[in-house]
This record gives C-alpha cells, structure tokens and sequence, in this order.
RNA sequence: CGGGGUGUAGCGCAGCCUGGUAGCGCGCCUGGUUUGGGACCAGGAUGUCGGAGGUUCAAAUCCUCUCACCCCGACCA
C-alpha cells in the first residue's frame, strides 16, 4: 500500500472526547471515529487490523476442528421467548419492530439462533460432536458505553457454540478451546493470562476468561507467582487465616470515638492496626431469586481491611438477592446510626462474618451507641458465634493461595476471551435433542466460547504504546513494515531505490506500506510512528551514496543501517517467528 | 439510572462572569522558499456559537426547556 492511495488520516491533537491511552491513539492514528454514543467506523488502517486479528481466530478456529457459519444480526422475537431471554435480558437487548409489527432484536451473541439450527440440523448422535462459529457484529445496548471500542455497544466478536452428546466430550471439547485461545491470543503477541471465572447467570460447570494484562483493565485478577493459580477477583477465594483463633487477652471497653464513622479514622484514633477492627455492613437480603421472598435484615462482618465481595455475598441463600439497607432501615434494626454499628448485644437477624472475622480476637467494633466503639472484643466470651461464616470478601495482595502454593499478587486485565461449559441450559429449553446410539431422545450438551475481536485492538494498544503511539506486535499491525524515502519527489535514484525495495518487500511477502507523500521526514516518521508500523526502512541519497538502507525498529532508540541488498532480508527474518 | 462536566471552524481551545463587529493554534486551499524528526513567508476559505423558546433596542454571553457527548459510580453475556 502507498500512503498515497489510502485513507490515511491522522491527527495532531487527540479529540476531547477520549480519555483512555488506545482511544485517544486510535482517533489520532485515524483507526476509527466516532459516528455515535460506543458506535463507531472501522477507518481503513483499523480494519487492517481488526482484518489481521479475525485472519489468526479465524485460522486457530478451523485447525481446531471448528466450522464457520453466519448467524443473522437480526433475529425474532419469538427464539428469545422461547429461551427466556426476552424477558430474562435487560435493556441491553435492543429490540425493534419491522413494518408488520413484529418484534426483532439485535444479536448481543446467539445461543438461540445456533440451537435453533442445531436442533434441526443435528438430530443424530452420528452428527456430535459439532463446533459451529461465527466471527460477527454484536450489539448491546450497554448503560454507559465508554472507552471507545473497547466497550462500545456495536462490536465485531468471534462466537462459538458446539454441541455434545455427553458431559464428558463437552469438557473435552472445553479444553480443546482453553488451548486453542492460548495459541491465538499467544499469535496475536499479546501479554495474557487464562483465569478462572465466575460463571454468572449462565451456570454451567465451568468457566475461564482469557485476559489481556493491563493497567488500566476494567477487572481484577488474583495469581499466584508460585503456581498456575489464577482466578478473577469476582471468584478468587479468600482463605481462612491458618492458625486459628488466638484467645482473647484484652477485656471488652466502651471507648468514646466521637465523628469517627469509618474503621480508618477509629483505628487512627486509637493507634492501632486496621486489621485489629471490624466493620458491619447491614443489608437487606430475600431468598430464591429474582422472584424472592420477603426482606430480612443481615448484617455482615469484615475486616477493616477489607472490602465485600457482592458475588460471593449473593451466593449465601438469604442474600439471593440483596441490597444495601437505609439509613432508617439500620436505626430500627439496629437501634443506632451508621457509623457505630456492631454485631455486640444483637439479636432478631442473622450475623455474617467473613472467615478472616472469625478468627479474630480483642478486635474493635461499632458500640451501638453514636459516638462509641468497643475494644478488646471476642467471640464467644462478649457476642455469640456468627451465624454463618463464609467467604465473602475480595482478596487482597498477599493472601494465602488457595492451592497453598504462596502467596496472591494482584494485576488488572481486559477480557478478551469467555469459555464456558453451558451444558443443557438452551437445548433443554428450545428442545434441541438428538438420537443416541440407543435411540434415546436426549438433549445436547453446550459450550460456548467467545472472543471480542475489535476489543483485542483496543486491549493491543493499551498493552503497547508510548509517547510517540501505538506500538503492536507485527501479527496485528496495520502494516508490517514501512519504507520511508527522503526526497522521493526531488531524486529520481530516492524513488527508484524505494520504489524497489517497496516492491521487494512485497515479492517476499511482507505486508509493506511505501510512504510517498511529498512530506517533511518529520511527519512521515511521526504517522508511521503514531500507527505503529513495528519496522521502519528509510531511503536517501545519503545512504544510497553508501550503499545503505536505515533501519528503525518501532521500539529502538536509534537507528541503525543495513547493507541495501540485505535490508529485505533482515526484514523478513524478523517477521518469521523463532 | 445517580453524581459531575462539556457543547463556539475539520481537531484543540479562548471569548460567556460584566450583552454591542466571533477569535487563536493546528489542519485545509493558492503562490513562493524549504526538505533527516510534525518547516517558513505571503495570501485565502471555512461558523445556523448543539437545538427550541424567552428577556432585551441588541444574546455565543442572561433565563427556561431540550438534545448530544465525556468522566465517576451502580449495572452486566
């Protein structure tokens, strides 16, 4: 490609509009612009690499075994009632009528449609196991768009279905994926880690995300350096401190702590660590689900170090679902204000407390009384056992691993990748059965697997850039190389030396761009750099005269020179992975 | 959906408080000089000041409503 010839448009300074790193370098480096609220145009330099990424998902899909279809972007009505999903999916399914009247939604990924070829299409255990996949448009309506494409609300993702007549070929199958999304996200050259993941209201068995590390990633990942042990924050598991509960050693004391309403400013005031105290947090919770019974008051005990996990909370039955409860709510439970509330001389609701709670003695807690606390209090001794211990904070950095192996570290990520073991949720509920080898009519078992193409750019820039742009690994840059000629309108041996190398490097098969625009060197080198190009060829009459061709790679301080006869070389032996 | 903020030329912004000729930088067009890190000189084009209504002799500026967009939070296959 000539930058002549396309559609290069980049930009100074970046719109206003954009706060994150890879938003702003993606409007600058003209990948993409904006047409409406997390609504936005692939520009031709962007689809290169959303083109190059979907080329390496699309090639590890096949050599695993799966076959590509393409399932509608609008679909009725009627396949998402009949998997409950009208009514179970929220506003982030757009729906819309069509000119009968009839109602149509916009796909936000599509187990209804593909069970509904399934079931047609795979009646007999001869046809399973089956992996269908489609690289596709999604939308979702998403409350706050944001980031640019890296949570817009129309985006281009790779989703996979298969179909299974047992549970055991489903968690082959499982793992087949689990390695093939290492190998593409490896491709892809990306820094990634494989975690285990809540599996959400979509149940199932079992469920990994596949995440691109990150700083400025919207989820929390646990790890253990020692082990493979990786977990989402949403699921890591918080262990009961070793040892046990030591015995208590102080007496219980009111203590007058007057305006200190947080754990922070009482333990502040009292000198002691915030380990050492205890904060209630009081919510209403019901049973049984969306439907629930009446609301009952729970208070739940944690550390003061550390902070509630509302998964793990919503997992306990009487807190399925719950909210936070209100300030009027704690005064007539509690007797007190928030603020000075604490599980001591309690009593008509449950007490929750974190397992790190339970194995605490002589702690500080809210005395039920504006202005006060208590210390040296202990189980057992001044307050019954908790109800219910359990598990319900977030880990932090430094907790025991769950596999025993060290200690946890926390980094942050971006989800590009979901797998998940959906087992019979659709087939069941859209009757999608096949014949088995005894003639029993059976349902199919379901994975499904995704990866959000377009996010994966957005995540590539975020893991690479510097002050000067996007820095990609060569498999997704726009261009592979680029040659950059000093004066290629002013010295016709310049523009034949750079027309040639240009035409060499595509002859060996390198994805080049030739700059020839009739610019200062300034602002070629600055639009290569800014979009990213991982190597750099310049041509002038200086370097001809000695027979050389300069060499920058995108990451290199300086830039070296290569014979002129090998420079095509060096190039294509760089791209060739070792 | 709650909180905060912004809408003025393609992009970044000033002007608004204190009403009176709509500005600056970049980009764009023409000519010239330049050509190894986003050049310089001269000339030029581009605005329903997000929209509607109101106050006023007069509104980018004051008032009311509205729309769009961004940030924080909550939410989330």
């Amino acid at each position: 490609m000539r930058t002549s010839r396309t559609l290069l448009s980049t930009l100074k300074e970046a719109p206003s509009e954009a706060e994150l790193p890879s938003h702003r370098l993606m409007l600058r480096a003209g990948f993409i612009r904006r047409l409406a609220s997390g609504i936005y145009t692939w520009m031709p330099l962007g689809l290169r690499i959303v083109r190059k990424v979907e080329a390496i998902v699309r090639a590890e899909m096949n050599r695993a075994g799966a076959v590509e279809l393409s399932l509608p972007v609008v679909q009725p009505a009627e396949l998402w009632q009949e998997s409950g999903r009208w009514q179970a999916y929220g506003p982030e399914l757009l729906r819309f009528r069509d000119r009968h009247e009839r109602d149509f939604v916009l796909q936000p990924t599509s187990e209804e449609a593909i069970t509904d070829i399934a079931r047609s299409e795979l009646k007999s255990w001869r046809k399973l196991p089956m992996h269908l996949y489609q690289i596709q448009t999604k939308f979702r309506d998403e409350r706050r768009p944001r980031f640019g494409v890296m949570r817009g609300r129309e985006f281009v993702m790779k989703d996979g279905y298969s179909f299974h007549a047992d549970f055991a070929d489903l968690q082959r199958e499982y793992w087949v994926m689990h390695e093939t999304y290492t190998r593409i996200f490896t491709r892809l050259g990306l820094a990634f880690r494989a975690v285990a993941a809540d599996t959400g209201a979509i149940g199932g068995t079992g469920s990994h995300e596949f995440q691109v590390l990150a700083d400025s990633g919207e989820d929390a990942i646990a790890f253990c350096p020692g082990s493979d042990y990786a977990a989402n924050v949403e699921l890591a598991e918080a262990v009961a401190p070793a040892g046990g509960r030591p015995a208590p050693a102080q007496a219980m004391q009111k203590v007058a702590t007057p305006g200190k309403t947080s754990c922070e400013a009482v333990s502040e005031m009292l000198g002691l660590p915030l380990a050492t105290s205890v904060k209630a947090i009081a919510l209403m919770g019901s049973e049984g689900g969306i439907d629930g019974g009446p609301e009952r008051f729970v208070l739940l005990l944690l550390r003061g170090d550390h902070s509630l996990n509302e998964i793990k909370a919503a997992k306990i039955p009487f807190l399925n679902p719950f909210r936070f409860a209100t300030g009027e709510e704690i005064q007539k439970h509690m007797g007190c204000v928030p603020g000075y509330i604490g599980p001591v001389g309690v009593s008509g609701f449950k007490v929750v407390a974190d397992r790190s709670v339970a194995a605490m003695a002589d702690f500080v807690c809210g005395a039920n009384d504006a202005g006060y606390h208590l210390t040296g209090v202990n189980w057992g001794r001044d307050l019954p056992e908790p109800d219910l211990v359990a598990d319900i904070r977030n880990v932090v950095a430094g907790d025991p691993s769950p596999d025993g192996k060290g200690a946890l570290e926390l980094c942050r990520g971006i989800e590009v990748g979901h797998i998940f073991q959906l087992r019979t949720k659709y087939s069941e509920a859209m009757k999608a059965v096949f014949l088995d080898d005894k003639g029993e009519s059976r349902p199919m078992e379901m994975g499904c697997y995704g990866i959000g193409i377009t996010r994966i750019v957005a995540a590539a820039i975020e893991q690479g850039y510097d002050a000067r742009g996007a820095v990609f690994p060569a498999p997704i840059a726009p261009f592979e190389a680029c040659v950059v000629p000093i004066g290629y309108h002013k010295s016709a041996a310049v523009k034949e030396a750079a027309d040639k190398l240009y035409a060499d490097l595509l002859a060996a098969g390198v994805d080049a761009l030739l700059d020839d625009r009739d610019e200062r060197p300034g602002s070629m080198f600055a639009d290569m750099e800014l979009i990213g190009v991982p190597h750099r060829l310049v041509v002038s009459d200086k370097g001809l005269a000695a027979g050389t061709v300069e060499y920058k790679g995108r990451r290199d301080e300086k830039p070296s020179m290569l014979p002129q006869g090998e420079a095509v070389a060096s190039v294509r032996a760089w791209l060739t992975p070792a």
